[in-house]
DNA sequence: GTCTATACATCGATAGAC
DNA sequence: GTCTATCGATGTATAGAC
């Protein structure tokens, strides 16, 4: 857990960081990160014992950036109706200039899951609460009345699905689909749209 | 694309469709398909020239098999609220079932989805049409005001989108959401419930 | 700390006997 | 058609000099 980073150390998991979200852990070569770092493979040995080190100091970097990005800082909107609003832009639009990010949370999960579940956990802890600020938010709109009763756990993972769901199956949604780049403007707008619209009107009181 | 299979053959693709499922096709190994088929490796290369065109062959059987029993056979439902209903039970039900298949379909998708969008065009042109089954039943409940006006190519990313994410983030949902086991009936029902329940409310004329 | 050289393991593919 | 034996390529990890 030693904070002190060397020149090296930096420029190693900075192409590892590059390479790995690139290629994934088999995909990725020690080869090519050395060259990468503008080192060679012995001196990557030389910090991190093995390949298993290295990609797991890189996963554990790069999940946590993207939960922190996503779920801890939250939008500041005053009623749940504009924080959803929000909350999905943000999404989407994260999404869409990392892809390379969700591609490797994707090979993760397969993986099953264990750094992601660990850093979720200790994202957790850190708000000292047993959810996380999105699970609390939806708890709160429940109590305050302004959309139904329904169990947190699913809506967020109807937000989540539908919001990732074109990047993870771009191929298909672009030859197929023949709907824009999933990356530009046109179509994040309107797929925020859609998808603000169907899960708004799918969990707001009917009254 | 001849049709005649030996014995050895048919042996051979069962053992190949079990380890690729179990391993992908990066992590399957030649030796473990033919230990499981009993044969050796040189009677692989024989009938298949390469893992390659082994892979290739299953992994187009797998996908067009999965195609065909969710976006071919649809419901006879009279009312889009009742297909609708139906095919989200039918399809969760089916990818619980087949857990091994959606993630086949996962890493098939990360290799850029060749395989899929091409079986995807057969099913159309099979059907005769520039869309698949479901795509024309949205579009007819469109017509016949049973719900809003939208792009049926997002209500289909939205449902799948829905259905599929527990499926896909099995380890977080089980470990952090603490829910049943996702294959479990109770947790089923229940996702089953929700996504109709938002996709319906969120798509259906507010009439 | 950093390098070159190399050991060692794995795996796909082929040669050649039967 | 089916086998045993082996090649050759690739990739991780280490030995040892500087």
């Amino acid at each position: 857990m030693s904070h002190i980073h060397s020149e090296t150390e930096k420029k190693i998991l900075a192409a590892a960081k590059e390479v790995f979200l690139r290629r994934g852990k088999d995909g990725a070569r020690m080869q090519e990160i050395a060259r990468q770092a503008g080192i060679n493979q012995a001196l990557l040995h030389y910090y991190f014992r093995n390949k298993d080190t290295l990609f797991a100091t890189v996963a554990r970097h790069l999940i946590r950036d993207f939960l922190e990005t996503i779920f801890s800082s939250q939008p500041e909107a005053s009623t749940f109706r504009e924080f959803l609003q929000q909350f999905i832009s943000n999404y989407i639009d994260h999404l869409s200039s990392n892809i390379e990010v969700s591609r490797f949370i994707l090979w993760e999960l397969e993986r099953g899951g264990d750094v992601m579940v660990e850093e979720i956990r200790a994202l957790q802890e850190q708000h000292g609460k047993e959810v996380f600020p999105l699970q609390q938010r939806i708890a709160e709109a429940i109590a305050q009345q302004e959309i139904r009763s329904l169990e947190p756990e699913h809506l967020i993972m109807s937000i989540i699905g539908m919001c990732a769901y074109p990047y993870i199956a771009r191929p298909v949604v672009e030859r197929i689909f023949r709907l824009p780049d999933v990356t530009s403007r046109e179509f994040r707008d309107r797929r925020k749209q859609e998808v603000f619209q169907v899960l708004w009107n799918g969990i707001r009181l009917s009254s």
